[in-house]
DNA sequence: CCCTACTTGCGAACTATTCGCAGTTATGTT
DNA sequence: AACATAACTGCGAATAGTTCGCAAGTAGGG
């Protein structure tokens, strides 16, 4: 939490209230999570800042971004990890990251997505 | 292209000219679209209903989906693969896929979507 | 404590995506 | 080859998702 902070004030941004908030409950949320029900859980900050919130650590690389079922869903990216989400229930385990790539072929400063999905075992029978 | 039309029939759908028309336009175009990008291609083809082709054929997981700098962008998911794209601008290399996943943890019929996004060389001058 | 550039909240504007329905079409069947 | 029918499309309009512009508020350096 200090070392995201951190992070924002280094790239010449402000820690305000509306970004705490976010952050927080990104925090305290265990898996990846809408804009729309993070604006829900948060009510006291307005959308359009809980947006920007998300495109600006997006930006920041302090947060994930992933499509499941036509949701974008944010998470944070402290240790790099991924999800496997069950396409049916929504059900989601943690998944360890197994690349690191930071250059690759022509390319600077790489940054990597995985999502896996697929059907749990509950959602098989 | 027959294979695609092949899965399709085989799920029960019809093949018919719009989704044609998208497919076509998906297997000529070289690096992942945008639907908006793909309707500008194709205008003789409702807007709707390239939304609803690409909906179904992401289903049917002939298409796959990534999400560059908040545009959602389609390709063809033929052969197993991935891109590299340059978040300055946009410059597209596939990277080959190394992963099969297929059952993994406690789930199956998995499907995975890898994103790596950098900047190229020549933007990184 | 003050200054100031960076942020926010608000309302409204955009953009993206989907819906409902009447008319059309692909496919299996005769 | 024409038919029947369930699936599909185009259209217009609705809904959802995201961003904008600006006046007012606030974090953090001096």
């Amino acid at each position: 939490m200090k070392k995201l902070k951190k992070q924002l004030i280094d790239a010449g941004y402000k820690m305000t209230t509306p970004r705490q908030l976010v952050l927080s409950e990104l925090f305290a949320c265990h898996h990846p999570i809408s804009a729309r029900n993070l604006h829900k859980k948060i009510k006291t900050v307005d959308q359009a800042s809980v947006y920007r919130a998300l495109n600006l650590f997006e930006d920041l690389h302090l947060v994930n971004v992933e499509v499941i079922k036509k949701e974008k869903l944010y998470c944070l990216a402290v240790v790099p990890h991924h999800h496997i989400i069950c396409k049916k229930c929504g059900y989601t385990e943690e998944v360890k990251c197994y690349h690191d790539f930071n250059s690759f072929k022509n390319f600077f400063n790489v940054y990597h997505q995985l999502t896996l999905t697929g059907i749990c075992n509950k959602c098989v029978k």
